[in-house]
DNA sequence: CTCCTCAACTCGTACATACATGTACTACGG
DNA sequence: CCGTAGTACATGTATGTACGAGTTGAGGAG
């Protein structure tokens, strides 16, 4: 394999030594010469390259890291990152004809694609919601909530957590309320149960993750996460869940419709 | 102002140094001991009251700075990142009662909400798509493209930019490759032109800014952006536009609407 | 041939030091 | 009264050193 050529530093330039240096590594990343999962030169060569200190050397690789375009594995080197193939999610994902086929909507589309879609970590309890959860659904603070939180995986790798609240007047002794929630998931059975679904409203923030979503979703460094926040609304108007979903933004591209009338 | 109280260390943890001292910090941030825009102790002052060198500091508020938690500021210190307010793009942002009043959706909204809003930097050429447009619009590579690019701000602060491709064989000649496009924005002219718009797609990505980005939008470290590609759609099922916008994500917060059909 | 040990190389953490550069306030001179 | 120089303090950049800890592969023992 043929070095990596890097070039010199600018002594005239006004631009800090680190800089430089972070840039010429990201310039080598964008233009392909460090293709993904390529290991960058070690930091003891990077050194001697440009003559300069190890902690020079490193707040480089941190910018970079920083930007999400590199990680670091201890004793092995820094890689330039690779991305995962992105899940698409498209505005028909909760569309009733999925639900028919017993699936609930993750399973039938990682499957869709190829993927082996697991389901971890559920846990359900009944206590008290949120208030932004209670605003959403129309309860007051002494009402309670079924909480259903899980972690989705795609072939073994986490993709996504979801917590979704179902006022407990409605879920409590049903389906909904136990670990197994039956073909084609929760609204499948919210439709049995009368309430017949009519539309969904997402909310969508982007931000970096907390450390318990790193550490849920094995996220790498500078990867941020998509926050997403779905009410499911019936005909009559009424909101019968709430979920809120944290996902690896480099696993996801979403997609919507908007009218334009 | 009572000083803040941090814990010690404990030197039973496994934990790095500066990761409890990021801990301790972060904790309380999270609790509001540290309030937004509050300045966290100096480097001098918690390297005294934790008895480390200075880079063990350096490297805890490092931590943070990467999670968006603070900012700081040279020569003034480092302060608890304050959130501005976030604009919430409804799904009815690009409805045409809106465009019939004569305001382009960014300025219509942002006076909506009582800002004032700006546009600049606008930069008109005709040029080859880039391939991923091209194939949005069903254009070969020798067809030619209006590209519209400006930059949007919301009382003199940078929130989004966007580049708009038309087809060259729509827009030459109209109003659509000047740089005032006139009352209701290029939307409006494309109607006028004959092309009755239907509805639009839009696909969602968030990702660590890059270089340019960071710059143009005045972004703050640690923040990522959404990167938003909108079509635009005729009646007759032609895709007459592709917008490509990138905006701050802790500016926005977006909405959407799903069919559950 | 297989397994294990060990050396070499990697990044991680932490220390000490020096000077540069930006900010804010004070004190002095006009 | 105003402006400016100075000073104290803040973070930014860079050097050098030391040791810790994970990974890898070569080479020797069995």
């Amino acid at each position: 394999m043929a070095e990596l050529s890097l070039p010199d530093l600018d002594p005239t330039s006004d631009r800090a030594v680190f800089r430089q240096i972070a840039d010429h590594i990201r310039d080598a990343i964008e233009q392909g010469s460090l293709a993904e999962g390529e290991k960058v030169p070690s930091e003891a060569r990077l050194m001697q390259h440009y003559g300069v200190a190890r902690m020079t050397i490193r707040n480089a690789l941190q910018v970079l890291q920083g930007e999400g375009l590199t990680v670091a594995e201890h004793g092995r080197g820094v890689f330039v990152r690779s991305h995962p193939p992105v899940r698409r999610l498209a505005l028909d994902r909760f569309a009733r004809r999925h639900r028919e086929q017993g699936k609930a909507a993750f399973i039938a589309e990682t499957e869709g694609a190829g993927g082996r879609p697991t389901v971890d970590l559920i846990k359900i309890t009944e206590e008290a919601p949120p208030a932004s959860v209670a605003e959403l659904l129309g309860l007051t603070a002494t009402d309670s909530v079924i909480r259903r939180s899980r972690r989705y995986l795609i072939n073994g790798q986490p993709v996504e957590t979801a917590v979704s609240y179902v006022p407990a007047e409605i879920a409590r002794g049903t389906r909904i309320a136990e670990p197994d929630s039956g073909p084609g998931g929760i609204y499948a059975r919210l439709e049995e149960l009368g309430h017949r679904l009519d539309h969904f409203v997402e909310e969508i923030r982007s931000r970096m993750p907390l450390r318990e979503e790193t550490r849920a979703l094995k996220l790498a460094p500078g990867v941020p996460v998509f926050h997403l926040v779905r009410t499911a609304y019936t005909t009559v108007g009424r909101a019968v869940e709430v979920c809120d979903t944290v996902m690896s933004s480099d696993a996801y591209v979403l997609s919507y419709e908007l009218p334009a009338r």
